[in-house]
DNA sequence: GGTATTTTAGTCCAGTTGGGCAATAATCAT
DNA sequence: ATGATTATTGCCCAACTGGACTAAAATACC
């Protein structure tokens, strides 16, 4: 019935949170709400529920909901490029293929751990909303051009399936996230829990074994 | 200012559209509604003004709204067996490799013009509502079922890249999907329209150059 | 010709929504 | 000390939501 641990009205304590975790939070709340329900569904109260906030607060730090959702977005974007940048860096010096195969096995593991990412890609990319255009400004251009060169060059040595560069990529990405994003069907179709450390290396060698010819 | 042409109160007259032309609007908004915006996120009231009727007939012939949902998803899987039914007659007699093939370009068509389909998977696929269960049930199990053994075969006669059968379908369905249901992303980011007639075949073409080992 | 049924529109309701605004407490700048 | 700033809750609102109920018109059945 009592509220649990209702905050004071206040500014907190030194000593409670600090506003970094909450903005943090409250992200983490967005992203999940967000790709669990999409946009219009998500509701900013549940959010700030989510986080552990009253939902006065989100419109504090974030003015509207669409700067919440670009805000949740850009910083999954900073993570996503730390996360593979990371990978990157790990296997220089190693001959483009192996690097290759690395970078995909490293690209299926992010798309385990952030199913959030490429579910709200697919709850985004259709209607008119301005959020298409924010997305592909500012999350598959980029993405997307600094995978062309590399992909063309091991096509070019047949190591990849001859085909436009860009087709190679939506096929890539989509079979790359496809049992992560499909999560819960997989698990009613199969008993199969793709957040298993295993289920997820079998994955990333069947992406492999689907794409690569050597 | 004038509400426009409003219908009288009652039933229409026999010269107005049938019934069944009136359900079968209410199902095809609903499917537009439902994959754009998601369950939660599509109002009875828009679906209701797509389909050009007021929002209690709905209720009239769907008592709620998730057995609107329900029968609109039923409908979209009579579409898709009719769909992909015909296709395989007309191969009938070919070897079981040209035949799949086609089937794979039949499907990548069928994709295309049905883009809401693989939207609704992923919206749904996540949450704990009934409606995983539901398509898990009714749409995901019946549907690989259907393909395993072809696939196996294929597998084992080398033209197809060695992997657990479920990691094939999966991949092999979200690569058929993914430019159609990030059709709006396609757009935007290369100013492609993949509801071009050319743009599909190519997609069919990168597809079985994706799969197949011959 | 009358009565029941089918198919539609209209109205009302209680709950939820995004957002506006005031209250309040801790901290910081002077 | 005191006044500004920061970070938080509390309360209000008009708009919208799904659904319940009512009114009405065309048709079907007898």
């Amino acid at each position: 019935m009592t509220a649990v641990a209702t905050r004071p009205r206040g500014r907190p304590a030194r000593t409670a949170r600090p506003v970094e975790e909450t903005r943090s939070a409250i992200l983490d709340a967005a992203l999940k709400l967000f790709s669990e329900r999409g946009f219009e569904g998500a509701a900013m109260r549940d959010i700030a529920g989510q986080a552990g906030v009253e939902h006065s607060l989100l419109r504090y730090h974030y003015s509207d909901k669409a700067t919440l959702w670009r805000a949740a977005l850009a910083r999954l974007i900073v993570d996503m490029n730390a996360h593979m940048a990371g990978g990157w860096r790990t296997t220089r010096g190693q001959p483009p293929l192996d690097r290759f195969k690395a970078t995909l096995r490293d690209y299926v593991r992010y798309c385990a751990r952030h199913p959030e990412h490429a579910r709200i890609m697919v709850q985004e990319a259709m209607g008119e909303s301005d959020r298409v255009a924010w997305i592909a400004d500012n999350i598959v251009g980029p993405q997307h051009r600094g995978m062309a060169s590399l992909l063309q060059t091991l096509m070019d040595q047949g190591h990849l399936p001859h085909m436009p560069v860009r087709s190679l990529i939506y096929m890539l990405s989509a079979a790359a996230q496809s049992p992560f994003t499909l999560a819960g069907e997989v698990r009613h179709a199969y008993g199969v829990d793709m957040s298993e450390e295993a289920e997820i290396e079998r994955h990333a060698d069947a992406l492999i074994a689907l794409l690569i010819r050597d």
